[in-house]
Formats: C-alpha cells, sequence, structure tokens
RNA sequence: GGGUGCGUAGCUCAGCUGGUAGAGCAGUGCCCUUUUAAGGCAUUGGUCGAAGGUUCGAUUCCUUCCGCACUCACCA
C-alpha cells in the first residue's frame, strides 16, 4: 500500500485541498454562505433542563474528534464555549458521514440534532444532520485538556502575540481578558455619557504634537508637502473645546510615543482624557475615584489582584500631598528646601542625578524612587512641582513652587494625571516658552509651543478641571495581567525578518 | 540600552562531556456505533532561529546577528 501520507506542514495542507476536492465531488460546498443557528454552547449547557431531547442547531469551530469506526464523537468551539457532539452513520447517512471522514480540527460546521447526555452524564448534540461551513487547510495547535488541567497547551508568547487568532480559538482565558476589556471601555463611556460628557475626535495626525513630555512618530503628508506628527497626547485639542464652549468633554483615543517598548509601553496605546468646565481637580479626584469604582461594578469585582497585592478598589482612595509622603517615606520635611539641598539629599539616599536637573526633576526622582514604588492601595498624590507640570494651574496656596496636580497610584504604577489646568493665558505662555529653553538645551521630551493653543487660552478658558487615564494599564489592573501586550490583542512586535530578508 | 535565559517536527517537549536527531499529540492507513488527554495496530514527517568559525566531523563548543521572555535603567 502506497496510502501513507507524509505530514510536513506543506504536506498537510495539499491532503486538506484534495479533501476539499472530494467534498466538492460529493456534491457539497466547502464553502457555503450562510447558517441558521438556534442556540449557542454555553446556553444549551445552561438551560440544558427545559432543552433535553428538543432539536437545536449550532455552529462552530472542531476542535476535537474521538471517531469509533461508525460512530463519532467530536467538540465544537462557538463564541461561548465548547460543547460535544455524537454523530453515528445510521443517524446522519452515508453521504454525512463520509463527509465527516473528510473533516478536520479546525473546520467549521453546523450541527442540527437532539439535546442528550451522554452515559458519562455529558451534555451532548446527537447530530442528525451535518452541514459543513468552512474548510480549514493549515493546522490548529492541539491542546486536551483533562480535570481543567490543559496539555500541550499554546504556550509560546511570541507565537502567542504574533498569531493572536490562535491564541484566541486555542486559550479561553484569552478570549475573557478581551471580553473584559470590552466591558471595561463600556462603562467608562457609560459613566461619562450617564454625566452629560460629550465625546470627541480630535486630530490623531497633528502639524505640532503636545501636551505631554514624550518623543513622537513622525509621518508626512504629499498633498500639504509637510511634516505631520502622531498625537501623544488628546490634551491641547480638548482644551480648545472646553474655550469653545463645550463644558463636559472626553476623548478615547489611540496615543503614540516613539519610546521603548517593554511590558508597560507599546508604541501606540489607549488613554481617556476628560475636561470639565468650572471645576478643579479636587472635583476630578472625586470623580475619578467614582470612575475606578463604577468599572468595578460593571466587572462585578470589589479587588483586584495586580503586581502581587490585593488592591481595595472599593474603599475611599487615599490622598496625600507629595511633601506629607516624603515625610512619611524619607521622615524628612523638605517642603521648604531648596534645590541645593535636595541634591544633597538626593546624594545621601545614593540616587545619581543629573547636573542639569532642576527643583521639580530632583524631587521627581526621588518620589520616582522612594515613595512611587510603595503606594500599593489607591493613592491620589497630590501637588507637584511646578518645574514638571507646564499646564497646571500654581497651588492656591501660594507656594509658587507647587502646582495643583494630581496622579493615582495603584501597584506602584501610575494610573491617572490630572490637574486643575492653567487658564492664565500669561502665566501659560511664560511656562511653554520655559520647556521650549529647555528643547534648546537638548530635552527631546520637552513640550513644543503651539502658538494656536497659546491664542486659545488667550480667548479666555474658564477653570478647568482635567485628568488622563492610561486605558491599557486599567485593563491590567482589572484583568490580573502583568504584561501590557497582554492586553493588547495586537500588541507591537519586531518583524521576524530572519525568513524573509526581502522585507527589510 | 545593560544583564540572564530561551529558540529542535504543525503543537508541547527530550537530546549527558561534539559522531548529521527522539517522544507525546496532530497527520496518514487499518480496526472500533456512548467516547472524552478515547483506545488498538502500523506509519510519515526535521536546511535543530540565521550566518560565520574551531574540528576529520557541530543541534551540541566559540563569535556575530535576528526574535522572544525575565530583569535593571527610562518612559504612560
Amino acid at each position: 500500500m502506497d496510502d501513507q501520507k507524509h505530514s510536513t506542514l506543506d504536506d498537510i495542507i495539499s491532503q486538506r485541498k484534495e479533501k476539499i476536492e472530494n467534498i466538492r465531488q460529493l456534491g457539497i460546498n466547502p464553502y457555503p454562505y450562510a447558517y441558521n443557528i438556534s442556540h449557542y454552547s454555553k446556553s444549551i449547557i445552561q438551560q440544558f433542563d427545559s432543552l433535553e431531547n428538543e432539536t437545536v442547531q449550532i455552529a462552530g469551530r472542531l476542535m476535537a474528534i474521538r471517531l469509533m469506526g461508525k460512530a463519532a464523537f467530536a467538540n465544537i468551539l462557538d463564541s461561548q464555549g465548547k460543547i460535544q457532539i455524537y454523530l453515528n452513520k445510521t443517524a446522519i447517512g452515508e453521504k454525512n458521514y463520509e463527509l465527516f471522514r473528510l473533516l478536520d480540527i479546525g473546520d467549521f460546521i453546523g450541527i442540527s440534532g437532539k439535546v442528550i447526555k451522554t452515559r458519562t452524564g455529558e451534555i451532548t448534540i446527537q447530530a442528525e444532520s451535518l452541514t459543513l461551513l468552512s474548510k480549514n487547510i493549515r493546522p490548529l495547535p492541539i491542546v486536551k485538556e483533562k480535570d481543567g488541567v490543559a496539555h500541550d497547551a499554546f504556550t509560546d508568547k511570541e507565537q502567542r502575540y504574533r498569531k493572536r487568532y490562535l491564541d484566541l480559538i486555542v486559550n479561553p482565558q484569552v478570549r475573557d481578558v478581551f471580553i473584559n476589556r470590552s466591558k471595561i471601555l463600556q462603562a467608562i463611556r457609560r459613566f461619562f455619557d450617564m454625566r452629560d460628557f460629550l465625546e470627541v475626535e480630535t486630530p490623531v495626525l497633528q502639524p505640532l504634537y503636545g501636551g505631554a513630555n514624550a518623543r513622537p512618530f513622525t509621518t508626512y503628508h504629499n498633498t500639504l508637502d509637510r511634516t505631520l506628527y502622531l498625537r501623544i497626547a488628546d490634551e491641547l485639542y480638548l482644551k480648545r473645546l472646553i474655550i469653545g464652549g463645550f463644558d463636559k468633554v472626553y476623548e478615547i483615543a489611540k496615543n503614540f510615543r516613539n519610546e521603548g517598548m517593554d511590558r508597560n509601553h507599546n508604541p501606540e496605546f489607549t488613554a481617556i482624557e476628560f475636561y470639565q468646565a468650572y471645576v478643579d481637580y479636587n472635583y476630578m479626584m472625586d470623580l475619578v475615584e467614582k470612575l475606578f469604582q463604577s468599572v468595578a461594578q460593571a466587572l462585578e469585582v470589589e479587588t483586584a489582584e495586580f503586581s502581587g497585592h490585593t488592591i481595595k478598589l472599593m474603599e475611599p482612595f487615599a490622598r496625600k500631598p507629595m511633601f506629607t509622603l516624603f515625610e512619611e517615606y524619607l521622615g524628612e520635611n523638605i517642603s521648604d528646601y531648596d534645590i541645593d539641598k535636595l541634591r544633597l539629599l538626593a546624594k545621601e539616599k545614593g540616587l545619581e542625578i543629573g547636573a542639569k536637573a532642576n527643583y521639580g526633576q530632583i524631587l521627581d526622582e526621588l518620589f520616582g524612587e522612594f515613595i512611587e514604588p510603595k503606594l500599593i492601595q489607591p493613592t491620589f498624590v497630590t501637588d507637584y512641582p511646578k518645574a514638571i507640570s507646564p499646564l497646571a494651574k500654581t497651588h492656591r496656596s501660594g507656594n509658587p513652587q507647587i502646582v495643583e496636580r494630581f496622579e493615582l497610584f495603584i501597584g506602584g504604577s501610575e494610573f491617572a494625571n490630572a490637574f486643575s489646568e492653567l487658564n492664565d493665558p500669561v502665566d501659560q505662555r511664560e511656562r511653554l516658552e520655559a520647556q521650549a529653553k529647555l528643547r534648546d538645551l537638548g530635552d527631546e521630551e520637552a513640550q513644543v509651543l503651539d502658538e494656536d493653543f497659546l491664542q486659545a487660552v488667550e480667548i479666555g478658558m474658564p477653570p478647568t478641571g482635567g485628568v488622563g487615564v492610561g486605558i491599557d494599564r486599567l485593563v491590567m489592573l482589572f484583568t490580573g495581567q502583568a504584561s501590557i501586550k497582554d492586553v493588547l490583542l495586537f500588541p507591537a512586535m519586531r518583524p521576524e525578518s530572519a525568513h524573509n530578508p526581502e522585507q527589510q
């Protein structure tokens, strides 16, 4: 017998193409146009008592075949989960059984049949008819499972990220993460819509970029014959809308930053920014706290497991001025330190500080090193140095070095950044001019002076509170994922160029 | 960017101090009409990430490069 067939990947693919021809010769279209579904796997299992012996029609992907001569069990995966089907030659007929023998794991099929329980008690659909819905020609990773333990699971992270469709087919817990991501986005939109915020869209392609300290992506518009930048933040456009008279606006959008990639950073990431007229950062703190809690409610959780800690989400978030935290964690009241004393303190604590660092930057370094990692439970840190906050209003206390700004920290990382927005046009111009000087001195992340934005502020901006929240990180918190790649369907990956040198 | 580790069949993994590779699953053929990591018998399948080097001989040792993970630094 020369029926043995090789099984390299190419062999398997050509075998499956032959099967497609065989199926066509049976008079069956391997790629039909539609199929009527009456139920999904999960609803059949949940409603078994009322569905027993009823006829249902389901469709999904064949994930396992246990063939026994003239009968077979198989598992079907649909959008809700898996269910077992049972077929035998007598019930489905000669021709359909012949078709079944030409099927492979990975094919889509439709099954019409009775809901039964097998001898071992598994809810099963006893097929009365079988319809091929789409033939697979490239083999899937095979994952087997017993007692909830997956065997030979598809675990290679690189392959999972590069071929997310396989990851989603084969790893059900991955599907859940992205379902939860969608629920989180829905909850956020509902939260702002209920409070009469207007959802807006502002440019991704910008002649100038601003609103954050970051390096941009650069692109080029042929008709305009000029360089454009991909947005690094929504801030300056959303403020123009507050100036334009919308009192409450929000935007959920991709930002692009031409910086490093690691488990907390992807070159494109999603953020929400929201602005409200006539309120200050205290009001916004309340709003952020309510936002997090309403997301928790939408997911029906009160805590989150994140970076090895149980985060309590439903209790009031701590609120502490930066200087108070310094006193708590470093045992020193540094509120009236000048730059030299700060520099000395940093040195004593063994922290390397660049020679050009200003007062605010040294303070920020100290904070990032000694305090930030210790802020595990949700904590609003308030009142930041002015030098690192060019868009925030000077503190009402009168200390000219401090602005009204807060950041929310959870599990040692930043989740939100907010200001009482600077609306004094003269002050704002001076601050952006100071940033421009930093740029001239070589700080690539310093902000660009946006003349149109300054003119807008000169037209008059009401007192305004503004907040930015990183959505990917929020999803990491609520889904317990340690890497941003696990909450992005298609995370940025370096090209696999080794096998395709032409693509370079 | 630095450090550590990894890259072997479609998938999951072995491969000891160098002698051109093995298993399970998937595939193929046969048996099997309530199985469930179904089972039984047989069987195919690999430029061992890429390129150089050492060697009579490299999956194994060395160098460089590519990719991924972890980690430190930086950033949201």
